[in-house]
DNA sequence: GCCAACGTTGGC
DNA sequence: GCCAACGTTGGC
């Protein structure tokens, strides 16, 4: 999925135009695009901490606000492979390894996933997750640093995610900033999370609805606070 | 490399 | 609007 930025001559740095986060949306289409009617099942307990939140739940169809998360997950392929020709590889070494440790996330070419990105607020935390390759798991925390914006690799013929049919008036993706924060104190592999998902399953802990397993094809998602503080405390066992 | 899960597309 | 075919994601 996604392959955050690793070219940007010049998007890199964050951008320039404030926070450039919405861009006019004409009402009619736009956000709407969830098509995936499930998008409310794990109603309990969201809860935003920050700030926010209310409305609770359920607005029939039209936007609806939903509730406010505040803590999310992004996932990366941290191994070589080519999509027309072009390395996605980008794990959390190579975001380390950008200027300011931060890059853009570009590429997520799904409207739920898409449509979280544009709920992020800056300052928001985000595990960064290692997906298709040897050992999938998170490997480290990252935070947002610049809200959403249109993705430019959709208009650049040249980007394995091109999108001929979007348009610069009305752009159709959307991506983030994130910067690099810190290494997770271990890998917390995505073995031990499923197994604490599926015994929280039994025992209503805090992992029993969790997206990744719930969800488990978007490449970005929310984490209630409750699930994001139980994975941290999962940093201090000793695998 | 296989294949299950699941999102998207398009015929009707 | 339904649904089968198709394409992609991503674990194993």
């Amino acid at each position: 999925m996604s392959r955050p930025g690793k070219k940007r001559s010049r998007a890199t740095l964050p951008d320039k135009e404030g926070s450039a986060a919405k861009f006019t949306k004409s009402k009619t289409q736009e956000e709407e695009e969830s098509m995936i009617p499930a998008a409310k099942e794990r109603n309990s307990k969201p809860v935003g901490s920050g700030t926010g939140k209310t409305t609770k739940e359920t607005c029939p169809s039209a936007q609806g606000s939903k509730q406010a998360y505040s803590h999310w997950l992004m996932k990366s392929e941290p191994e070589s492979r080519f999509e027309k020709g072009v390395d996605v590889k980008f794990g959390i070494e190579d975001l380390k390894a950008q200027p300011n440790q931060t890059a853009c996330w570009d590429g997520v070419r799904n409207y739920q996933a898409r449509n979280f990105m544009r709920d992020m607020k800056v300052g928001q935390e985000a595990f960064f997750y290692h997906s298709n390759c040897k050992e999938p798991g998170i490997a480290g925390i990252i935070k947002i640093v610049k809200e959403a914006y249109p993705d430019h690799t959709q208009f650049d013929k040249k980007d394995p995610h091109y999108d001929s049919s979007s348009t610069k008036e009305n752009p159709k993706w959307s991506m983030v900033d994130v910067q690099f924060e810190r290494m997770t104190k271990r890998f917390i592999p995505l073995s031990e999370l499923k197994a604490q998902h599926q015994a929280h399953r039994a025992s209503g802990g805090p992992l029993k609805d969790m997206t990744l397993f719930t969800r488990q094809r978007l490449s970005v998602q929310p984490l209630t606070d409750e699930e994001f503080e139980f994975v941290l405390s999962l940093e201090e066992k000793p695998s």
